[in-house]
DNA sequence: CTTTTGCTACGAAAATATTCGTACATCATG
DNA sequence: CATGATGTACGAATATTTTCGTAGCAAAAG
């Protein structure tokens, strides 16, 4: 088990940007923000600083650019938001989730193969 | 295509208490709510007023107990919801969400086989 | 050294979401 | 009709999230 995991979203952006780029300044995941949507400096400081007290990430301070590292893991993370997404909306089953995130067409022929794959082995360790 | 899909935490809760058991009254919404958890008559009440305003419901007021219906259909709201997750955390790719979806082993082996289908279906329609 | 640039700290405004108290209307009952 | 139960309307207190301005310090440039 780990700490809350429970991002909001302004802090899952921020997080994504890390979980892309490895630990970054200020400057960096501010800049890559902006490419989306025009946000001031201080206000992804103080996001970063909000999500290092809340144990979020963490800031390196040994340079003047503080380091931010992320300290939730990007998989834990995304299992974590799944899961809340189907107590939430779902009523707790996966299998109408799953339809509704397949139904969009979103998902190449060799996507639907790994799926395919996994829903084997999970049937085989079920048995 | 509709209206803003976009309900918040609390709304979602009564949304699904709607798409449940049809539609309710106030009081009815707010005893389903109580099973869970204590929540305040007025606030209830003041939530679906909310809504309404939203044009999340629709308030029927031939009676002195309002009757609420959902306008946000069920199915829809969840494929938002998903959408939305997708793109929140997950970087658009349907496939990894899927994958943490059934991971956590809360599909049934009934279920893998729906799945299976529709990802044939898919490739199929795709072909 | 002094000016400009870049950085953190932090209070606080603004935007959103949630909760509830109070006022007042209506209905059922004694 | 008086009274208690049940309803809606709605302002407003809280809580949470997001945004930014300002102050002050340190480093780099002139």
């Amino acid at each position: 088990m780990q700490i809350a995991i429970k991002p909001t979203d302004a802090e899952l952006e921020i997080l994504r940007v890390i979980w892309l780029h490895g630990p970054s300044t200020v400057r960096q995941i501010n800049e890559v923000l902006n490419e989306k949507k025009e946000v001031g400096y201080t206000t992804t400081l103080k996001l970063l600083q909000i999500m290092a007290q809340k144990g979020i990430v963490r800031a390196d301070k040994s340079d003047r650019s503080h380091v931010y590292t992320a300290l939730l893991k990007e998989e834990e993370t995304q299992i974590h938001l799944v899961d809340q997404l189907l107590n939430a909306a779902f009523g707790g089953s996966a299998k109408k989730l799953v339809m509704q995130a397949l139904g969009n067409g979103k998902a190449s022929k060799a996507e639907l193969e790994e799926i395919k794959k996994l829903i084997q082995q999970l049937e085989r360790g079920e048995g």
